[in-house]
DNA sequence: ACCTGAACACCGTTCAAGT
DNA sequence: ACCTGAACACCGTTCAAGT
């Protein structure tokens, strides 16, 4: 790559990240443009869909989701304060962004999606919580791992999109997470 | 309300009932116009935002829902069952139109929406379930009404979003329903 | 090889002119 | 009182012209 071209993609990626965090992942890409200094043709020469430059900007996401599911699983307590506090944080790590939630947990299933990688990191760091689980015989067995994403995914969205806080969501997760544990 | 008024206003209702089938809660206000035969403006005075059409196209909508809250406690057999059918049936009734989930959940806690009312009658007829199961002590009680539907509706979202098929959400209603009952 | 910015399409929304 | 449709703003996307 070009030394300008990579000078200008970082740009864009700073801008973007900068501009989600304000105002989630559906502000507008021509502004994202705007503030990284650049035409919207160079923002779409390097980031042909929304998603690609969504997909830049989880690129450190990833380890904080390795990090978190490694916290859950060292976590000393019993099997319901182990499932409930790893829940909390799934939501937490796809509600860092408006948007998020309802994005990374359709992406999940979706091999046409960009960042379908990042959200397989997600699925594979929950799965390794739900398998231990699960071997301890303390999960019932006729629900699918990725339907838990799915639950949870979906518990986020709605708070996401009803401006929830996490007060709210807690006792929701806390019904999820009686009614998976046997 | 003058007679050509009164025409227009039924037009665009109907056009917008097709659109909407067709295309989901999301479809351009202005193909909705267009074939309802009549200008953007008309359209914008009947209904100043999007939501107060969908509004227009809830009225029948709200006797299904109590008819199905009727039906569902009109079941015969265990509490669970009964809880897992009504879920159903609530997930069927606000994912009729594609965005349908996102949109009617959202609306229930915001005082904003046009379309609270109608939300409010479908959290009537889940309260009418809910206290049900929760006078025979089934349920458990530190889950407000208003959470269980922001959870189905999370699911139902999450399925609309994904375009999961009935069989997929099944088994997730079943978690909500085991984690509810005690 | 990469960038720029004008241009296009589409959509929601407003409003002056008409009946 | 109501309707029309041109006009505007905004956004995503493309592409010919430039370096």
């Amino acid at each position: 790559m070009r030394a300008d071209a990579k000078r200008n993609y970082d740009r864009i990626v700073e801008a973007a990240r900068e501009l989600f965090r304000e105002q989630g992942y559906d502000a507008s890409l021509d502004e994202v443009a705007k503030r990284a200094g650049v035409g919207p043709g160079t923002l779409y020469r390097h980031f042909p869909k929304r998603e690609n430059l969504i997909d830049a900007i989880l690129q450190s996401w990833m380890d904080k989701v390795t990090d978190a599911a490694d916290k859950a699983l060292a976590f000393e307590g019993d099997d319901r304060a182990l499932l409930l506090n790893w829940f909390e944080e799934y939501v937490r790590l796809i509600s860092q962004h408006k948007g998020g939630p309802a994005k990374i947990t359709r992406a999940m299933g979706d091999p046409e999606s960009p960042i379908m990688t990042k959200c397989q990191v997600l699925a594979g760091a929950n799965a390794r919580v739900i398998d231990r689980l699960r071997e301890d015989g303390a999960l019932r067995d006729d629900v699918e791992t990725l339907q838990v994403c799915r639950l949870v995914g979906g518990i986020a969205t709605v708070a996401d999109q009803s401006d929830l806080d996490p007060t709210a969501v807690r006792p929701m997760l806390e019904v999820v997470v009686d009614g998976l544990l046997t």
